[in-house]
DNA sequence: AGGAAGAGTGAGAACCGTTGTCAAATCGTG
DNA sequence: CACGATTTGACAACGGTTCTCACTCTTCCT
């Protein structure tokens, strides 16, 4: 049985920004938003939170190219995501066709505990010129 | 016109190196595994010349769930990857059905410029018990 | 309500992979 | 060879993340 988390004002105040925000974001982009809310949190805590949701599955986490862990809300269950490189907006999509393909080549190749990972990135049509 | 590199001792060391070894690698590792074959080469020198090999199509980089980049000597063109978690032993995979459908989803959503990472992960048959 | 127990916080230090610096070494050309 | 340009490598710096630990706050018990 796992301990439930408290309640204090730095798990609310990061839990509600995520809830606002529509694409990835930074543990350092979100502490800075936090900052011009006036709901300081420290950087700590915040990276901390954003593990603690992304453990509990109420965030998805990504890594950018440039080796930053990036954080957004999303639905529950297993999808992938489409990401703006510019602006960071992002829409989720499945591919049941994706998922099969992956564990048939994985099994075909003698492969065990398959998992995958598959993000897609461009520019999104407002970012453009 | 790109100037071509210099032959020096260090990038054919690691150029060597790259092609005896059929798993993806740290510039850490890389650096370690020249040592251990008496042929030293400064660390800043693994990573730049690791860095060009990239460029150049020559080894592919893939990050690691834990932030390393991880380099490959590989075939050419574009393919993904069947790696093993415990060994790291590799399977080049294409999946034509796969590229088609990141570019047509980006596509319908309005997105340019598109580009996509895929990886499947699982443990190979001489790691299962 | 009052208070004890212990989870949570945050400023700063530590960590770690990676990149930058720059004087000295090396390569290739003439 | 001799020269100029490239490359090297010890070391410092960087940036994101994690750790530390004294202090605070939530929770729960009486
Ligand atoms: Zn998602
Ligand atoms: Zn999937
Ligand atoms: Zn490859
Ligand atoms: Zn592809």
């Amino acid at each position: 049985m796992v301990e439930a988390p408290r309640n204090t004002r730095q798990r609310r105040a990061v839990a509600e920004l995520m809830e606002d925000l529509d694409g990835f974001r930074s543990a350092q982009q979100i502490h800075a938003l936090l900052e011009s809310r006036d709901q300081n949190v420290g950087l700590s805590t915040v990276y901390r939170t954003l593990q603690a949701l992304a453990d509990a599955d109420e965030v998805d986490a990504l890594r950018s190219d440039d080796g930053e862990t990036l954080y957004r809300r999303c639905s529950r269950g297993h999808h992938h995501h489409l990401v703006c490189r510019d602006c960071g907006r992002t829409v989720e999509v499945e591919g049941p066709t994706v998922e099969r393909w992956a564990d048939r080549v994985a099994e075909e190749n003698g492969f065990a505990d398959i998992s995958h990972t598959l993000e897609i990135f461009g520019t999104c049509a407002s970012c453009r010129p």
